[in-house]
DNA sequence: TGTACATCAGTGAACGCGCGTTCACTGATGTAC
DNA sequence: TGTACATCAGTGAACGCGCGTTCACTGATGTAC
């Protein structure tokens, strides 16, 4: 956080590390202000509420990754079944993916713990709010993999995919405390980058079983 | 829930149902007592504090799970490292969580779900207090993958397994939307058993890849 | 150039509300002699 | 069999606390004439 941000910035950056780290009920605005050094009334001022706040939170990190993921997908929507396979799928979600680490610091895992915790709010605002504003990168990934493995019927792909996400959200979101006991249990330290290519074989295997 | 319920057994229900539905930061001891039928003080009164509560109610479904599951390691324990396929590994895992299900309804996919929102608390009491409690059954099942694939590294397969747990925890947590949009895209209507089902060959390839 | 007004970012203090927890109490059942 | 006391499950009302939000206000900057 340099010292020119914004007290909006601020807020975000303050925001997003704590939600990441605690979860949206048990951040309260009063530790989030304190950590973005500005004032408690800011929070309403530039935001309406704490659910707008959550919400701003999620788009700054879906903006960024849903605007490098289209780009993908729409150079591989150019190219015949044959080059989609697999791993290539699966490079066009990982690689916006940790560009995101080129923004902001250890930004993948929070925003895998973000999600982790959308996702857990299984009747909340949340999760309606990002499948609406972006689900539709979710459908053009998906007929990708239609495309490039008609043996498999659509509603397998459809889970399939949910296998995928399941693996990449819990591993990433707790990819922390997993690199820690890695490091310590076989004397094996990784990057995020790392564990992310790791992944790759096992969920392209399992796509393709 | 019976009419012959104990308050503790209604406290118990009536909270598990509603952590895994909302949270437990979400969940007060107002709306569990509501639901449960019973007066605000006994949750304290039985239970100490919400926390404890919380505790226990995943104390009563780990013990069931575990003691299932410890039957079963024992089993495999005694078989030759030719024996211990990926499917029948997983086998082991996944008949323990199915039987969940004939003691209470829903029970696997609450089960997940509070699973979930355990893993999502990083830092919390919670996730300590499981992995104190019932980390050493994981261990067992991680020896005995080790056994049965001597080719893969310690590592990858301690990586591979957190794969498979995201997989698990994060389909099943969700498998009731899940399964609605699968009924409602693809006509096809599934039990949570067949959603299990169909994940045994995609992640027991992932492990052999 | 000077004056009046509008807009905007930010502030400090207070608001009412729902929360987990506590406490004094009741009434039923069990136990000792 | 009768009496005194202990134990236990459960209750109703209140406690203080931290929460998200609101409100009247300040001071800086921009705009119109």
């Amino acid at each position: 956080m340099s010292l020119h941000d914004s007290t909006q910035t601020k807020i975000l950056d303050a925001a997003e590390f704590l939600f990441a780290e605690r979860g949206f009920a048990e951040t309260s605005l009063r530790t989030i202000t304190g950590r973005a050094k500005v004032n408690l009334a800011s929070v309403n001022y530039h935001f309406g509420s704490k659910k707008s706040l959550i919400q701003a939170v999620f788009d700054r990190f879906l903006q960024d990754f849903t605007t490098q993921l289209s780009l993908r997908l729409e150079e591989l929507e150019q190219q015949p079944a044959n080059e989609l396979q697999a791993e290539t799928l699966l490079s066009a979600l990982i690689e916006p993916l940790l560009s995101l680490n080129n923004t902001r610091n250890n930004s993948v895992s929070i925003f895998m713990r973000l999600l982790g915790r959308a996702y857990a709010e299984t009747q909340g605002h949340l999760r309606r709010y990002v499948t609406e504003r972006y689900g539709h990168v979710l459908v053009r990934f998906t007929h990708l993999f239609q495309k490039g493995y008609p043996e498999l019927s659509n509603d397998q792909i459809f889970w399939r995919l949910h296998y995928m996400l399941g693996s990449l959200i819990f591993t990433l979101a707790g990819s922390d405390a997993l690199r820690q006991i890695s490091e310590a249990d076989f004397n094996r330290s990784l990057e995020v980058k790392d564990v992310i290519q790791e992944m790759v074989p096992f969920l392209a295997a399992g796509m393709k079983a």
